[in-house]
DNA sequence: TGCATAATTTTACGCGCGTAAAGTTTTTGT
DNA sequence: ACAAAAACTTTACGCGCGTAAAATTATGCA
């Protein structure tokens, strides 16, 4: 509560009168507030409560080289798998007395490159970048990256970057590989043709590389579509794959959960039954842990993030970045394995 | 492509040097390109896209009473439904010039304070606020509002913000229990106990309403579930009414989509079949239109938000009240009606 | 061409705070 | 209790830009 009867404290230097203290003090309280003496601590803090001073935000940046801003930039924040890491990440950065600034690319070269030209305006400490992967101006993010101290996360982009840390692909389709086989069948691979982000390619990669270690034929199903509408697209191409016959297989594995929720739509609205009982035509498994993968119809089984270990390490590899000036001697990378959940879908 | 050779821009007087204006007038072309002669502006166009100068952000908001900034502020990002209305509003943000800073409450009463603290620390020209609703810190909001002109949208609170623009949720019951009669069934009304959001509450209240005018009788299922996971508690709470088979109608209209979403998925787990046909046990609808209310099995039948209307009026409205100093001669409430959308559910 | 008007330049101050330097007071260690 | 160290106060400047006032220049129109 404010004294009411008290003239209103426009600035630090009101600040400084009614709290008995000299403003450089008062300054430098702000900026650490250990670093003033335990008494002197106390009476402003003291008057703290008694007028609810902040300093001016826009002179505090004005005059620090480094503001106490973080960026955070994730693809598309419809898609509540980054909405849920943004959430993480978030409460991780305001914790570490940062203030974190999200923004979304909605899935657009054109906004990506919008928001790190006006995260580089805000001169952020630093940047936690989760790139749109394949549409993204390479060099915008590099130029940018040269500028801004910044951790790539859930999408790699070769050498962007001081780091980057994300999930294990090849853990995560090794594990869903290695259960459908050893549950009987042998999995294809539904994906999209044209895949934006990159850990979709590396999926593939270590799929056909599953599948030929088990001395298994590899089968990739690969679907048109562009965009971020994942589930429309995975359901789209499943009923242009299943009208046309084209799945020789009895387990589809999803490249993401988003594009097997498409597929289980259809699946549904075409009458087969999903999952491992008998009466069951398809078993379909997938890979993220999307939030709204144990709500689908059947539940869905699939390769989790660790969404804590992930957001975690990404804001704490950015504060070590921050305090090391910037760069790292060697770009870091570090790879989450994933932890299957075995659902009623296969 | 800024010129190598020449000296670094460092600030808006080094700028004006380069381009062979005043300083002045370089400051006036930064608040309004068109108030500046056409010669002079492209003179500084010239000079603006050689040296790829921009005004220092904190030192042009510290001078200026009004930011460009908007804050946005909603309950929940995690939630696609807020995350894609916050993508239509941002846009609308942007397209008028000001700069969009999107903040999430994560369901948390102190987080939502803590949005507003720090918004207003911000200065901004205005808030779009949608408040958690039940659990939200009136006192709090009353004050925010007081200081920062603000329009509410989503969720209405009482008197709060000089106005508020949502849907009409007698609109949206209206159409959903029409649709529902005339093709057959009177359907009961599935809902939390506690809804955190206020419109859950005259949802119920037009539900009886309608139900009444049609000379049938409401019924109400009510379950238990805090918090901000509507599906696992729509699952739940489906569970536990079905398995004690208080579920005395044959359909089922759910307060909000996600909830519907889990009522679906524990008919599924169930064996019971959801939809219009024969052989089907149930019926379910809801309201909404969520992102993936057309992905579920069956596609949910529900009454769509008009998204467009609502972030376009809501932007609008803060404009408008913007240009008018803050306040409106009376709180403005805007509704707008639902429209249909009839899939597969029911 | 001349004159009213609009646009620009020049000059100067202020915003709120970081921070450096020099002087003063308080604390610490013995 | 005393000197050294630490913390604080005073004074002063700078950050980059908004903006006002007065002087100057450019523009439009008769």
């Amino acid at each position: 509560m404010s004294a009411m009867d008290e003239q209103p404290i426009r600035n630090m230097e009101d600040f400084a009168a009614v709290s008995g203290i000299s403003r450089p003090t008062i300054s430098k309280y702000f900026n650490d507030p250990e670093s003033v003496r335990a008494s002197t601590r106390a009476r402003i803090e003291q008057a703290l409560d008694r007028y609810d001073y902040r300093p001016n935000i826009y002179a505090v940046n004005q005059n620090r080289r480094l503001t106490k801003n973080i960026g955070i930039v994730v693809p598309y924040l419809a898609d509540p798998f980054f909405a849920e890491i943004a959430r993480y990440i978030e409460m991780m950065v305001i914790e570490a007395g940062f203030r974190p600034i999200l923004l979304s690319s909605h899935g657009s070269t054109a906004q990506e490159a919008g928001n790190l030209d006006s995260l580089k305006a805000l001169k952020p400490a630093g940047v936690l970048l989760a790139p749109l992967g394949r549409t993204s101006d390479r060099s915008v993010i590099e130029k940018f990256c040269r500028d801004v101290p910044t951790v790539l996360f859930d999408s790699n982009i070769d050498g962007m970057g001081e780091a980057f840390i994300g999930s294990d692909n090849v853990s995560f389709v090794e594990q869903t590989v290695e259960y459908i086989t050893k549950t009987g069948g042998a999995p294809c691979f539904f994906e999209m043709r044209t895949p934006v982000n990159p850990n979709a390619n590396k999926r593939r990669v270590a799929y056909i590389e599953a599948m030929e270690t088990r001395g298994l034929e590899p089968r990739v199903v690969a679907i048109d579509g562009d965009g971020w509408e994942f589930e429309e697209i995975g359901r789209q191409g499943a009923h242009d794959v299943l009208s046309r016959g084209e799945l020789s297989c009895d387990t589809v594995l999803c490249s993401n959960d988003r594009l097997a929720i498409g597929f289980l739509a259809a699946c549904y609205e075409r009458g087969l039954r999903v999952g491992n009982g008998p009466g069951c035509a398809l078993r379909v498994a997938s890979h993220d842990d999307h939030p709204f993968s144990r709500f689908t119809c059947p539940a869905l089984t699939t390769a989790a993030h660790d969404y804590d270990a992930v957001s975690k390490t990404s804001v704490e590899t950015l504060f070590q970045l921050i305090e090391n000036g910037g760069r790292f001697d060697k770009r870091r990378e570090t790879l989450f394995p994933a932890h299957l959940i075995i659902r009623a879908s296969a």
